[in-house]
DNA sequence: GCTTAGCGTGCAAACGTTTGCACCTAGCTA
DNA sequence: TAGCTAGGTGCAAACGTTTGCACGCTAAGC
């Protein structure tokens, strides 16, 4: 395939030195005359000489890389953090090796099989949405291969992870609604064995509770947090003897979907009805009005993760207690739910 | 740091036979005793044996790995792109090295230095932004590293490509807003010199022509394609003597800008206005009305590009006739460029 | 009974690096 | 002058595989 490329063998043979003086002119690493240093470089550069990383890899016992792995990598969320992931890995002169578990967790399973083979020296992982236990990590661990979570986690594995303040977001997107004198308010979730929709809830429900206010069941509403359910969503909500006059989604794609339907009903956002969504993602500044929504620094979040992996790396320090980061949301006010603005 | 994992050589060692009668058993190749074959799988199973790809692909002067560079994985384009890259290298057990080039071709140049370092068999590439000329790539040549670009190419340079048919897809919205009735139509295009924004604005000239209508050059906005230069540019627009009834923008934010505006200054879509995007970006079915706008199948060409690379590594035939393969683009037709369905 | 074939296995080299150790040559001290 | 230090270099082993070749053994053909 590829043509002979040459090696460190190659330029000690046209320079009448050893393989090893070579090697350490090379990594400027042990005492090595200048004149000779010079001598090497010159030639390297001049045959376009690379180092063989998989040679090097294999005699070092390391390989310079990072697995990931991920639910999927399109959706703004998730690209997002490999974004983020990539940029940190590079800096520290890694390279990613990025595997999509689809969601599920057989493929997960398989992916990390796959970058075990591959000799990375640390895994990135999110959960998929099918992962409810966590034998299939236990053979990462018991390699030492340093791991690090993202996201989504296991309840009760005391883990390497970085999450988002998921319950901070849901309590401050609902405070925000009722400051803005907003008092029935309805919540889309989604699965609660997921930690994310269920620490929102909690956030929302938090708030509502500060605010002396009762949680009714009524308009909490359950289901795939994708358009089709936020329709479903706000229809049910609205055929109630007394609908709501905010929605908290957690996620901006339901709230889209509701929004739609608001519209085609006539109805006002954010007069009749307000709305705050999650993810910020990027449609909600296209909407109209521009959708109120948590952010998630999901770039942030790779950075993160990826800092922390490196950090347990060089500390060979896997054995101690595992960390946790918790990245606060921020809440992105727009007009979808300023009442007091559309109303002053 | 990761604990020392067996090897091959301790597989041998245990059951009393050569390094190599293991590697074979394993490998299935050679003619091995069906009997050694099982007590080899067995204890291989046993203590968790997982091969070194480092070392395999040293020996066998092979990495299974794949390089991709493209501007950045966030987005909605390009993390599809690598989705699909990322299928269907894993297929065909092929791991894939994601590098970011941010639009900037000295990056574009480091990222190739290290993918080379790294040892892939091939390239995947997709330009930044930035990148006007081809001389980075020779290396990647000489070295005999079968290339293949996507989307974005150089013009002039005879290379393995796959794209799209911007061009079609520029001709194919125009078209479907004369169809509805518009004649007057204006088009927000982005630097010539990029081959995607030269090609939709032909289609779209060529589209015009067959009508018989004039190019006016005043109705040519050229920007960066962000939201914007769509709104500063529909400004731009309804500023003339004579305004545009629809505008056909080579981005779905530039036309995502100029519905704020025209929502802002009360003209209705499609009614007064019909609008028509590139790129089906995720938010098009989220806008209100819902965006007409040109599907690019970024999976499928992620795919494509992959096989036509794997293809080419192996045929060893990277010396043959460049491969380019267009892809036809979808038009989806949605309420924003409606005008009769509106006015039936 | 001797060759031949073929099956199963082992030896050893090779892939391109890195690195502990030993060696050599100067220049210095005692 | 012998002994020592230190700077510069080379030797060779090692990392874990793969693979061409050769070896030994058994069974079959003459």
């Amino acid at each position: 395939m590829a043509k002979k490329r040459a090696s460190i063998t190659d330029l000690a043979k046209q320079l009448n030195i050893s393989v090893s003086t070579v090697s350490r002119a090379l990594s400027g690493h042990s005492a090595i005359s200048e004149a000779t240093v010079k001598r090497v470089t010159a030639l390297a550069k001049e045959v376009g000489y690379q180092p063989n990383s998989l040679a090097s890899g294999l005699r070092k016992g390391r390989s310079n890389m990072l697995g990931v792995v991920v639910p999927h990598i399109d959706g703004n969320f998730f690209s997002q953090v490999v974004k983020g992931i990539e940029a940190a890995a590079s800096k520290a002169g890694y390279h990613v090796l990025i595997c999509q578990s689809n969601e599920d967790v057989a493929h997960e399973r398989e992916n990390l099989e796959t970058l075990m083979n591959a000799q990375v020296e640390g895994i990135l992982v999110s959960l998929s949405r099918t992962t409810h236990e966590f034998k299939h990590f236990e053979k990462v661990r018991k390699r030492d291969i340093p791991l690090v979570f993202f996201d989504r986690i296991l309840d009760g594995y005391d883990v390497n992870a970085v999450v988002l303040d998921d319950r901070a977001g849901g309590y401050r997107a609902t405070k925000h609604l009722l400051d803005q004198g907003y008092r029935r308010i309805a919540h889309f979730t989604g699965p609660q064995y997921l930690n994310i929709y269920k620490l929102r809830r909690q956030g929302y429900e938090d708030a509502l509770r500060e605010y002396g206010l009762p949680i009714e069941e009524e308009l909490i509403i359950s289901g795939s947090m994708d358009m089709a359910a936020g329709s479903a969503g706000i229809k049910q909500l609205l055929a109630l003897p007394q609908p709501p006059d905010a929605v908290f989604s957690g996620s901006d794609f339901s709230a889209a979907g509701a929004l739609q339907v608001l519209h085609e009903r006539g109805l006002r956002v954010p007069e009749d009805m307000g709305l705050v969504g999650f993810s910020n993602e990027l449609f909600s500044r296209l909407m109209v009005p521009m959708l109120t929504s948590i952010d998630q620094h999901c770039e942030l979040m790779g950075r993160s993760a990826t800092r922390l992996l490196l950090q347990i790396m060089q500390e060979q320090s896997q054995h101690a207690a595992p960390q946790h980061i918790v990245l606060q949301p921020d809440l992105f006010v727009r007009a979808s739910s300023l009442r007091s603005a559309a109303n002053p």
